[in-house]
DNA sequence: ACTATACCCATTGTCTACAATCCTGGATAC
DNA sequence: GTATCCAGGATTGTAGACAATGGGTATAGT
């Protein structure tokens, strides 16, 4: 069959490109809004991101209304005509969403504090060895924001997968990458406290030990809301918006 | 412009409904499905429900993407092609769902807790309201599902109303619609419990006289989780699926 | 110079067409 | 009788065209 042979040449470019525009759209465009490409505030022209990700507007279309649902992105609605805007960055809307991470990792580490007791030490064996990780790199003084971003995710994305069931799960997922965007912005003067969080670390990996669920999200709560209060400050120096 | 003249008698319709497919889209199946038309586990095709609602693929393909991201449908990915379902309905789900609302909702009524005494007193005046009007249709043995359900869901949303930022809100009011699916498959059976729930009514709105958040706070996820252990007795007696 | 008005362009919302893929059913070979 | 493979329909994913709307701008009138 040549034709057929023919025809698959085209189609393995085809075949690997269709029916992925849309998530590859969501999160690249997510990608730019979190790593600040897209500046906090600034006005989204749906044909302009299609043609910067090369494809058409439908999927980015449809992307644009996920990360509206999620909120990276907000609408301007104008009767009934929807201009999209990439949500602003505000000390409120940090309070807000760190407070809301909090109460949800909260949730979740209450059941991953009822686990088996093997289980959950094997759960902290990687938190400990996150968070070894994250001292080693406060003593070298070395400041490469994106691994300690990363390390921070994991040790709580670590906790609420072992917790969490699929739609607390899936919440979680949602949320938590906004949280990104204000480390992102802010993350130089962040990570002068990160021994702190490490410390708090400790505290919440104490708290999964003895099984003890308020304990254990009390802890992610102050985690997260003690992240809020240092963010706070340092929002308070440098401006509400992401600047440049 | 006679021209002109002519165009304008066709968009007197096209004008009306233009921009709004997407919405009209999303809370028709949504009610579709919370009212159980389309039943949990039911397959969707797009094509069928654009053919229902009058309209293209395109507003309820974006449609059913807003649902998916929001729970009340699910993705059954082969490869790169997405079937979606209808989301079943488990126990498991209810009890996660419920879960979910009692803490969001607990953490908006901590705001709501710390309000200046007079706006609590105006939101309690509200409250009370709803409360005496439940307990009416209790003794009264009148069992329109409908009106109860509506009730009970103003006492809940008044509160997060007066106390949740703009993110919270976004969030309880698209998990909150999902909770009606349970009440509305298990309703007949649910309404015999409903003084239990109209008592841990009382309980928060003393909470928030009281003025104490921790207090509130338990009422709100005490009341979804002991709404919860009812939902699920029911479930157990009447199995999972939406029957019918 | 300032305001009001009308037009035009930028942009969004929807529709239709087409490409790719999956699933089912039947025909064929063993 | 059963297993396999091909074909065709059914369904999803993307592209591009078109209609409608809103805002900006140029122009004219005062």
């Amino acid at each position: 069959m040549p034709a057929h042979a023919a025809a698959s040449k085209q189609s393995v470019r085809a075949r690997a490109e269709h029916g992925n525009s849309l998530r590859k759209a969501f999160y690249e465009i997510r990608e730019l809004i979190v790593h600040g490409r897209l500046s906090p505030g600034s006005w989204i022209v749906e044909a302009d991101l299609a043609r910067h990700l090369a494809m058409s507007r439908t999927p980015v279309r449809s992307a644009l209304h996920w990360l509206q649902r999620e909120g990276y992105v907000i609408e301007h609605k104008n009767a009934r005509k929807s201009r999209m805007v990439v949500a602003p960055v505000t000390k409120e809307d940090a309070g807000e969403l760190y407070s809301i991470i909090g109460h949800v990792e909260g949730l979740a580490g209450r059941h991953t504090a009822v686990l088996p007791k093997s289980r959950r030490l094997e759960i902290v064996g990687l938190l400990k060895g996150f968070n070894s990780q994250l001292r080693t790199i406060i003593t070298a003084r070395d400041s490469r924001a994106a691994g300690i971003f990363d390390l921070d995710r994991n040790f709580h994305r670590t906790i609420i997968e072992s917790g969490a069931g699929p739609r607390l799960l899936a919440l979680h997922k949602s949320i938590e990458p906004q949280a990104e965007r204000y480390w992102r912005l802010y993350a130089s003067s962040i990570i002068n406290d990160l021994h702190l969080s490490v410390a708090e670390h400790d505290e919440i990996i104490a708290a999964i030990v003895a099984g003890d669920p308020d304990r254990v999200e009390r802890g992610l709560q102050m985690n997260w809301e003690n992240g809020c209060h240092r963010l706070a400050r340092v929002i308070e120096i440098f401006g509400e918006r992401g600047s440049w």
